[in-house]
DNA sequence: TTGAAAGCGGTACCAT
DNA sequence: ATGGTACCGCTTTCAA
């Protein structure tokens, strides 16, 4: 396909890029046609638009401009992932991580892509990436002001981990997995059980928790845990009052092993620790062993979610596995599948492993 | 600036979309100057362009369209980031995993978002979102097919843990990491020693290699890692038989747990075991605990990358850190400033922790 | 299969 | 600070 030009020079590199109105033209036939053989196969003979691919790519022609495509179209095949928080803490989070896992996965399959967006808008900084994406999908408790701007695209938005009226929902049953792991690890009345719980209120500081902070409102997922916490004990004639609760800001191995540190050296110590993530957990359980404590035989802790690490760590953690790479593969179906007023709830699982008598 | 309707309803939820046009229209002003408000506060006054950007809010408007102001600026303030493999593989990637957060860092400093890409190209589906982005971030050995399609879009390209002439590139020294863990580790000639390796050879089974294997040119980055290996090891009188050296294709924990079974029931048993990985090393300890093997009395262990996991196991890996997070910001940053030519070379430094003698 | 043409929503230049 | 306008690259309809 390579043509002689009048200097007599071969040419193989064109700098000049070209659109499809000039490949159109080079190859001597319509816009239409182009257009439809990257688009519209069916609209012309399978061996035109062979050629045609054929000699666009060789003109350095790799089809249609996405954003041109996306302003005629009013669909850019792009999907919007916001997380909670900043993109770079959010994609230190195991969880979350494995969220975008089956999000991508799907993304993928369906030939979409994916655009990351941060929740942080700053003050007066709108930057416009909310326009291009055909779709939402929005990890966590997004702040009122994003989830309202986010909602006010119009377009189709799915949320994870949260729960608003307005839009289709993937959660898990939070309350239920608790009950049940605490079940699980509080034999009965004797033991003494403290939380090392997640965002439970609002500070951005390690501490126990006091009676009054246990009748405020707190982010849902971690209430709902909290909630099946407790019901589990008193099933079990168990009390556990609010000083042998703790509240850790955000999921973070340093901070969690701060509260640790604090509940195993209360008097007396703790028999169970039920904790809130399993980040938590593997960090109770080194400090655990510099305390010289015994995991499981003087102490039990568990997790919760259930993260790859969780299998590996010396003792294994119990935990609540929350299908984290199943969520986001339902998340990105239901949005690309238009089921835009669904309220999915995943089961959770109890994973019992060697960190529990 | 609610005003009510013919028919006597408060106008607080319009349906339709508006434009910039339309807008201005509304708040009886000229298209230019309304862009302005958006793009230039120094083209009007600051009291206009207040006004403006509230009122355009309170009619739904939230700023230019990403795809029509693409289209005309020719920027999009997108930058892509293509990862080797799936991408659902590479997020599960520890180090990766660092990269992006090192990424997603200075891209958000910058206003500027990261569309994540996949370099696996399904055969003969173009989807153009290469078009969008203003540059890219290449991680890995890309495919060369992958490669050149990046680069004849002509935009500006950086690569990471891989180089390219024609690309500016992020890199660590690999060699030196890798000699000095292996000149730290290796104590004299006395020691036997193996390498569980990664992407050493062209197959996606776990296996020994061979000597005709060592012939053969690999992944540049296990290249280079295992010249480190073999040149400390000779400097203390040791040799390395290419049967003492493990093929791993990923880094996954189970395919590592299966060459460290074998490289560990060898006999006799080597006395120092080199991985090219902490997930390699972390399997590796697993599997010594369970074959009742100390570590590190009875044998020194090895990782590299220095993965957050790491310094939480034990014992702690002893292993180099590459400092992922920075090579995902030097990278961002070049890309940013337009240092195309540049090739950087970061420092790695050894971390001495609990897993060797 | 084709040619022609109307926008999609903005930006930026120009003259005013 | 404004109105007017050409144009960015593509899709799609229409008539041929």
């Amino acid at each position: 396909m390579q043509q002689l030009e009048s200097n007599g020079v071969v040419q193989v590199s064109r700098t000049k890029k070209l659109n499809l109105k000039q490949v159109a033209e080079e190859l001597g036939v319509s816009t239409a046609t182009v257009s439809n053989a990257f688009n519209r196969p069916d609209q012309l003979s399978a061996k035109l638009r062979e050629r045609i691919l054929l000699e666009a790519a060789e003109l350095g022609y790799h089809g249609p401009n996405l954003a041109a495509r996306t302003l005629r179209r009013g669909e850019s095949d792009v999907i919007g992932v916001m997380l909670l928080d900043s993109l770079t803490y959010s994609l230190s989070d195991p969880v979350a991580n494995q969220l975008l896992q089956g999000i991508a996965e799907v993304l993928v399959e369906r030939n979409k892509h994916m655009l990351l967006l941060s929740s942080r808008i700053e003050a007066g900084q709108q930057r416009g990436a909310e326009s291009l994406p055909d779709g939402f999908i929005l990890y966590g408790a997004i702040d009122q002001h994003s989830f309202d701007f986010i909602l006010k695209t119009g377009k189709p938005v799915i949320v994870v981990d949260s729960e608003y009226k307005e839009t289709a929902s993937v959660n898990i049953d939070n309350q239920n997995g608790a009950f049940r792991i605490a079940e699980y690890a509080i034999h009965d009345e004797n033991e003494k059980v403290a939380i090392l719980g997640l965002r439970l209120i609002n500070t951005d500081r390690v501490c126990r928790l006091t009676e009054a902070d246990l009748a405020q409102e707190s982010q849902e997922v971690s209430q709902a845990r909290l909630a099946g916490y407790q019901m589990a004990a008193e099933q079990k004639n168990c009390h556990i009052p609010a000083a042998s609760m703790w509240h850790i800001p955000i999921n973070d191995a340093e901070l969690a092993e701060i509260a640790a540190r604090e509940a195993l050296t209360v008097n007396p110590r703790p028999t169970v620790l039920l904790c809130m993530s399993d980040i938590i957990a593997l960090a109770a359980i080194r400090v655990a062993r510099e305390l010289n404590i015994r995991v499981p035989e003087e102490l039990s802790i568990t997790g919760f979610d259930d993260i790859p690490e969780s299998a590996r760590s010396e003792p294994p953690i119990t935990t609540v596995c929350q299908q984290s790479i199943e969520k986001g593969r339902m998340a990105a179906r239901l949005l690309l599948d238009g089921k835009a007023k669904e309220h999915l709830v995943l089961e959770t699982r109890l994973v019992v492993r060697g960190s529990c008598r």
